[in-house]
RNA sequence: GGGCGGUUACCCAAGUGGCCAAAGGGGGCUGACUGUAAAUCAGCUGGCAUUGCCUUCGGAGGUUCGAAUCCUUCACCGCCCA
């Protein structure tokens, strides 16, 4: 159980308590757990808050058990609410199914794809009749879900909250059901769904509950909200390593804890090792952080893309230098450095464009370019920067 | 179905006839500094244009010299009543 976070230690114990007796059942039965965990393709990208229940499938795959990949292309409709304060868009199943395209490719740069089963729950959730809704929804009170902290929020500001958002649980309830699940993963945001309805809703069905793996949630680069791409915090897996470096880089000091304890292969002894380091000011925050953004490289893109990320990084960063690759662009003659920077996918408008230089954000070959209306004839390449982190080099017309 | 309240920029939210391109906060961006894209501080944050013009306050109409603000109507949301 390490690694696991339920904010309750009485459940804690229970959990543990259940999964040892479990395993010995399953060791009669001649079988191997059954672990699931759903992911829903709300959009397209896996990304490193997501590794954190794979990683632990990963862990059960590597003890022999049978681990399920569910791609929630039907739960997706509905959108999970648990730790939404407003009700969530509906995508459609066109949506949902591009979105799912990629997925378990995405999962299977850390599980193991001759071991992982991969489902979709609408091949079940969409031969529920109502009558099977009915019977599923009788085992709950309004109050146990208005009585969640995003619902009750809701109602106190007497935002809207819709009744087809209290199906999420339902269906998530229904998906554990149908697996026969034994072991069901999810983050501390998934207590409710797992521990309080999937369990009930399987047991008043007729199978065992499934025991709860909860886990702690990995926050955005923001450092404090949860990692999600709809937010932009988000850290995708696929990428490049060196922007999976330079996005790590960017989390702020406070987070680092949490990013060595859910997503890094660091042990609990070497992670305290290194908080022990910073509090007592002997490791720089700086230096642990490349330690811990070549940790996550490494694990992604393998050991040998990790010093030329770093490298990348460094040159950029903290010697501000050039990075070695960027983006042409062909200029024309009479071409205003607002429009190059415009076309360049830059900025949106002009006037943004004319914002940034004005704010002297904008250097042509190292000199900080003052007027916006510059007309740039180039008869040989010059390298444009535009912010922090946007690089192009600019041609001369072609003739 | 009836009564009341609401819909403002990326998000939250002020504004109830001109001084409103619209307070404040968040987010984002830029700069300084630094230890990195952390922390802190400062600035910017509708569009086009070298002092002006255009578009925006749920939609459509209207009143007015002038509307985010008033009226009509439609749509959507919340509360109360049924």
């Amino acid at each position: 159980m390490q690694g696991t976070k339920y904010g309750d230690e009485t459940l804690k114990q229970a959990m543990a308590q259940e999964l040892r007796m479990r395993l010995l059942e399953v060791e009669k039965e001649g079988r191997k757990l059954r672990v699931y965990c759903g992911f829903d393709p709300r959009t397209s990208d896996l990304h490193l808050g997501h590794t954190v229940p794979i990683r632990k499938m990963r862990q059960f795959q590597e003890l022999g058990h049978d681990v399920t990949f569910v791609i929630g292309r039907f739960t997706s409709l509905v959108g999970d609410p648990s730790d939404k304060n407003s009700v969530r868009a509906q995508i459609s199943m066109e949506d949902a199914t591009l979105n799912a395209e990629t997925y378990a490719e995405q999962a299977f740069k850390i599980l193991d794809p001759n071991q992982t089963r991969i489902a979709y729950n609408d091949t079940w959730l969409s031969k529920l009749t109502f009558q099977d809704l009915i019977e599923l929804a009788s085992h709950f009170t309004l109050q146990q879900f208005l009585t969640r902290e995003a619902f009750r929020k809701r109602w106190k500001a007497e935002d809207p909250i819709y009744l087809h958002e209290f199906f999420y649980t339902l269906m998530q309830g229904y998906d554990a059901y149908h697996l026969k699940t034994d072991v069901q993963i999810g983050g501390t945001d998934q207590l409710f769904n797992i521990v309080t309805a999937a369990r009930k809703l399987m047991e008043a069905l007729g199978e065992k509950p499934n025991i709860a793996i909860i886990l702690g949630i990995l926050p955005g680069t923001d450092g404090v909200v949860k990692m999600s791409k709809s937010l932009g915090n988000h850290i995708p897996l696929q990428t490049d390593p060196e922007d999976m470096y330079g996005k790590v880089m960017s989390v702020p000091d406070i987070a680092m804890g949490d990013y060595f304890r859910l997503v890094t292969r660091l042990t609990p002894t070497e992670i305290d090792e290194i908080e022990a380091g910073l509090e007592s000011g002997e490791l720089h925050p700086r230096d642990v952080k490349m330690r811990m953004a070549r940790e996550i490289v490494g694990i992604y893109y393998g050991e040998e893309s990790v010093e030329p990320a770093e490298a990348a990084f460094r040159r950029v960063f903290q010697e501000r230098e050039k990075p070695e690759e960027m983006p042409d662009f062909h200029t024309r003659h009479g071409i205003k450095l607002v429009e190059i920077i415009v076309e360049a996918g830059l900025t949106k408008s002009k006037s943004e464009a004319r914002r940034l230089v004005d704010q002297r954000g904008v250097r042509l070959d190292g000199v900080v370019v003052e007027d916006p209306k510059e007309i740039l004839e180039l008869d040989e390449p010059k390298v444009l920067r535009v912010g922090k982190r946007h690089f192009l080099r600019l041609l001369p017309p072609e003739e």
